[in-house]
DNA sequence: TTGTAAGCGTTATCAC
DNA sequence: GTGATAACGCTTACAA
């Protein structure tokens, strides 16, 4: 494999290998040895070689991502957004898929911070103290997506809001036997806001929280399925679900309906999500939409300007976007 | 930012940089100094830079991987396979997102080409005489997810037979006023295989092909709703429709739910894909099971054995898998 | 088994 | 405006 590089292109252009590196960066050069340059250089489909630059100035234009599960929707749109907005400015990224394993955030945290890239954006479920020691450590950005921080530049959802908005709108219809299917509070984000938002919404309706309405799992439409039969099997029965997913939701909607309960007439349900899934589902799935791809967008943007101060990483750009929600209300509540 | 290099370890370890390198490479160094060595590489977290190792040894351990859009399920699971697999053998994956450009995919070609990576992971739509041409001008390892091709390595899925398979079910059901929906033939996979397996199933049973009932869009919902109206608004009217894509008879079933059919006894429907909507829709649509995780692993291995042989990168190997295809039968056929 | 020194392809410094 | 030259951090002959 012939490699061509810099010097041959001096030498083709027949100037010194100082004057080609000037051309390809600071642009210093004579417009007569500019012409020349440029078509050698076109001719010969030359490209600097990235590692060599790197090596040098310390500049890779390379993100990290790190994600906990790639092939989900949320995901997936977030890294198509994050991909969309830093290849504008000619950088790429690096996807590190956790599945889910909080050790494997560590590791790639680890592996990122000693080398290989500019920036981190780290789309995390939750931040313990391991992460966060970890990630102070490092010398270069970071942007958290999906969970607010005070310690880095985030951007997340209101997951209390869009929470407690869809109690509300539970509430308003009348109800007030309402059930909650969350996940487990680590998840700071899905877990304990979408739970605390759903508390509050009852209490300011002076609607008392019942314990047998309350039912955690994890985020499957198993979970779901298995959940509602648990709710519906109790003495007291919910006429309203709220959960947190729309898998988890959907799955309980397949009870449901297994068990001839008919929806909304027999019993309401909602989520947050909007995902393909609740738009297709028979009734269609009352949620709340969260803009991912934005999220995705927002936070490679906030990447770009981190990485642009190039007086060097200041840590005090602090920018935190709160992406807010959008309520779909269909035919699965009334 | 304090950089810890191999002179340092090696200052510290009182030998020259050359152990450091044996000791981090291969391991030709000492009991004694190993224990030093490993003693102090501990104490420091030291890592090689992967930039300097990659100018001097031409080897990044970073993968290429072109998708036509990551935020669908079937590219974010081939992804999630192909991450899982690499990096069990320490590479990492550079995502790259054409949002289904073809000049992006040359683009991405071009980049990945020059340098950067060890190998590309190329998840086609079509593989153009523009694609082919700088393909081959690439001098390391491509394998081709998605498609099948002569020229690469290749993961494909067996589309003819699943779809001739598909058309079969509905043929043995006893129909025979069976319509098409497709999307463009450029697309070899989706396009023309499947076309070609709907012909055959046809053929093989003696049912004359009939021009009203094939209809050409793109892959989404509304594609699928906007093809089954006009299907449903022609003097010949099916009795059942294959779809190429889930998405596509999805969109179809909700424009035959909308107007009042009922499926199957009205109309049957099915499609390829399994995707999540396909198991929550109403009736559950039956579809063909495609193992697009497996795909991705198979296209790992497959890169990983190329780079393995160290002896240099042999044009020669050339493993094709077919992956074959699961049938769903579920409710929508009848 | 170890150390010395050259070299990978760039950019940065400095003198001209 | 330009060209030598050193330097980035690592691997790898080669010599010891």
């Amino acid at each position: 494999m012939i490699i061509i590089n810099i010097i041959e292109i001096a030498k083709l252009a027949g100037v010194s290998k100082s004057t080609i590196s000037r051309y390809l960066n600071d642009g210093y050069v004579s417009d007569k040895n500019r012409l020349k340059i440029q078509k050698i250089i076109n001719s010969t489909a030359y490209k600097p070689l990235c590692h060599a630059k790197a090596l040098r100035t310390k500049i890779t234009n390379l993100i990290g991502v790190i994600v906990p599960k790639i092939s989900t929707e949320t995901a997936s749109r977030v890294v198509e957004g994050i991909s969309n907005e830093v290849s504008k400015y000619g950088y790429d990224i690096l996807i590190a898929n956790t599945n889910l394993s909080v050790d494997k955030e560590i590791k790639y945290l680890e592996i990122f911070k000693n080398n290989q890239v500019d920036g981190i954006i780290f789309m995390a479920t939750k931040l313990t103290e391991k992460h966060l020691s970890i990630m102070d450590s490092i010398e270069f950005p970071i942007v958290v997506i999906a969970q607010k921080t005070e310690n880095y530049p985030c951007v997340y959802y209101d997951d209390y809001n869009a929470s407690k908005d869809m109690v509300k709108l539970l509430l308003n219809k009348g109800h007030r036997e309402i059930a909650f299917i969350g996940v487990t509070e680590e998840d700071i984000s899905v877990g304990f806001e979408r739970k605390r938002g759903y508390i509050d919404a009852l209490k300011e309706y002076g609607v008392s929280y019942k314990e047998e309405f309350f039912k955690k799992g994890d985020f499957s439409m198993d979970s779901g399925y298995k959940l509602a039969a648990e709710l519906m099997n109790q003495n007291e029965k919910p006429k309203a679900i709220f959960a947190v997913s729309d898998s988890i939701a959907v799955g309980a909607m397949q009870y449901l309906t297994d068990m001839g309960y008919k929806i909304p007439e027999d019993i309401s349900i909602c989520s947050i999500g909007d995902s393909k899934m609740s738009r297709v589902v028979t009734p269609k799935l009352t949620t709340a939409h969260y803009f991912h791809k934005t999220a995705g967008e927002k936070g490679g943007e906030i990447m770009m300007e981190l990485l642009n101060k190039n007086s060097g990483y200041s840590k005090k750009i602090m920018k935190k976007i709160n992406l807010g929600y959008r309520l779909e209300i269909r035919n699965s509540i009334k």
